[in-house]
DNA sequence: TCCTGTGAAATTCTTCACAGCC
DNA sequence: GGCTGTGAAGAATTTCACAGGA
């Protein structure tokens, strides 16, 4: 497949929540006028996204609606459920844990690890958290996908690499710290801190 | 000023973390191919994006810790507080409340509001859980410079556009619900489930 | 020699504009 | 008439490559 840009990716990944959204609202099919309102972009946008993987509409009619859900289900790969650890059971990682919104969206937490004995063994929407000192004992035998950092930011490096020794091939991580780990391993980041900053930046040369 | 791309600020604010782990271990220089190994990038790039504020380095010596960092800090106008209200104290909400990072890197959390009767009243940090429906009172009186948005999506537009028009102009939405408002209210997201289908399409494409 | 600062080149991403189909 | 699909143009961003100062 033709490497697609990492934009288009997360436009695909907002459409697909206007779609639903128009689904529900019993809208057979819609326009990529439209969905380019919903996403913030322009229609040449939208069409020039999912033109990359195929032509899906009906010229003067738009899309299904129902068809096009279902094509960026399967284009992202949400047609199966993605397994999930959690490391980190602070504020953070137990906010995430606690959330129903994942199952829901096909992404099973099946795991969660902490550091602290006072955490441990205690238990979250039906999983207990585990010691982190059993990470690859308990990954090997719960085959995660993925794995999601919440740890502080000097344990992150040592967790990540561990994660990435047992087979996880995908991380996302709330801290900052650089991680070195093999080049089949994606990383994405989430820092609230670092959104702030670009916030407070557009405040101060706005 | 010239317009900075959004990449380019993110950038910064990432230099600046290393910048200040590096000082901490007591460097008094670093080179841009050192910083850029940090974030994850090349040392042309770090040199282009400083470039469009000035040259701040010495050839054949890099650049003085202790100046860039402050030099960066002083672009993305962090040299101030900046005073936050969180709308929404759910899970992430008052995760994010109760996160001491951010007084520390100069974001003061000076009010919290939810529409859950249970929950007002309540103390995190410090700060009294407020009622949504007084939003637009306290604001006035609270004058926060950001908001962070962690109300369920349907709540989120009518949120926005309240804080809106008393005077917020720089938001921080966990919502993925489209947010239609004045041109001059900068708004950054964060989504986890985009993240979880960005990696979903990595694993899925690799 | 080492490393910055920066035009110029290369690449990537977005927008335009229009033929073609419903 | 309305809207898609897509080459081509345009804009933005990154990388190259090298002159020049410490």
């Amino acid at each position: 497949m033709k490497k697609i840009a990492e934009s288009t990716v997360r436009r695909l990944s907002l459409y697909l929540r206007y779609l639903e959204e128009f689904e529900k609202l019993g809208h057979d099919t819609i326009s990529s006028g439209q969905l380019a309102t919903s996403g913030g972009t322009t229609s040449a946008q939208v069409r020039k996204d999912l033109s990359f993987f195929g032509s899906f509409g009906k010229r003067g009619m738009g899309y299904s609606t129902r068809e096009l859900t279902s094509r960026i289900r399967g284009i992202l790969g949400l047609e199966r459920t993605w397994r999930l650890v959690i490391v980190g059971a602070g504020k953070i990682g137990s906010a995430l844990a606690g959330h129903r919104g994942f199952r829901d969206r096909g992404f099973e937490v099946v795991g969660i690890f902490d550091a602290d004995p006072h955490r441990v063994g205690h238990t979250l929407l039906g999983v207990t958290i585990a010691d982190v000192k059993s990470l690859e004992r308990d990954v090997k035998r719960l085959r995660p996908d993925m794995a999601v950092l919440a740890v502080p930011p000097e344990a992150a490096p040592d967790v990540a690499a561990r994660l990435a020794t047992v087979g996880v091939k995908a991380i996302l991580d709330f801290s900052t710290a650089p991680l070195h780990l093999p080049a089949d391993v994606t990383v994405r980041r989430m820092n609230l801190a670092l959104e702030l900053e670009i916030l407070s930046y557009a405040l101060t040369n706005r």
